[in-house]
DNA sequence: CTGTATCCTTAGGGATACTG
DNA sequence: CAGTATCCCTAAGGATACAG
């Protein structure tokens, strides 16, 4: 009910950005080198347990994000951007571009965020792998 | 509470990407040539009518769109995106792009927005403003 | 035609305790 | 550490009637 797609890009759009937390989720993914539950968590923005899980698993869903045991420690789990997910990237620079000209609060993008907008896009994987 | 911006692009952009109604409002000004409050409540997505009122005040406030009586029937009244509205088409743009390629009930763009999409921005508003 | 006002329902989501 | 499970509350939003 209220919205359904039938074949409009912007509403499928919508799907997941459409909502107040997956899009800092992608963005901690995409450029903060966050990879883990707890450093999610731990972001400062104040998502709680249950809303953080349920997003995840949303993401997860519509293969937007991929789950992983941590080969190095035992108990975690990395989250990563899928290919889907990554294709993300030209959405986000389009909206930093607009917050960086009509948000005065808005900050510069870091430095590397400048070079990975201009790198191939299979180099871009690689970069964000050696973040942090 | 909840969440500030303090300086982040992407949160600055959930301001308007983060509800549900908005950006389909925007849409309906960008590309399908609707300027009428009465258009907006017909355009078939079921919004209703305290709700389209909240949204035009919200994104008149955010200088994203414009009011105006319109000059030939006295009684209507006629919206349409401002500078800082139409820098939203790269979003658009972007979105419609990735919604392209991943969803498979999308429909191809129609042709004036492929023209649009290749034109100097100046000339953008021109094109919008003869639609339909 | 362009909204307000009201009422009511539901979904989103915060807090917290608990589990594998 | 990575989640579930509750509980509860608020804000979003649908329906409808009414007003300028």
């Amino acid at each position: 009910m209220s919205y359904e797609r039938n074949g409009c890009p912007i509403r499928f759009g919508l799907g997941i950005l459409g909502d107040k937390w997956s899009l800092l989720i992608i963005r901690d993914l995409m450029f903060k080198g966050r990879r883990y539950y707890g450093e999610f968590l731990s972001a400062g923005e104040g998502i709680s347990t249950n809303i953080l899980a349920d997003r995840l698993a949303r993401l997860e869903d519509a293969d937007i994000i991929h789950k992983t045991p941590d080969p190095a420690h035992g108990k975690k789990i990395v989250y990563c951007l899928t290919e889907k997910g990554l294709d993300l990237m030209p959405i986000m620079f389009s909206i930093m571009d607009w917050a960086e000209k009509y948000d005065d609060q808005t900050e510069v993008p870091r430095e590397f965020i400048k070079e990975l907008r201009n790198q191939p896009k299979s180099l871009r994987r690689k970069i964000l792998a050696s973040l942090k």
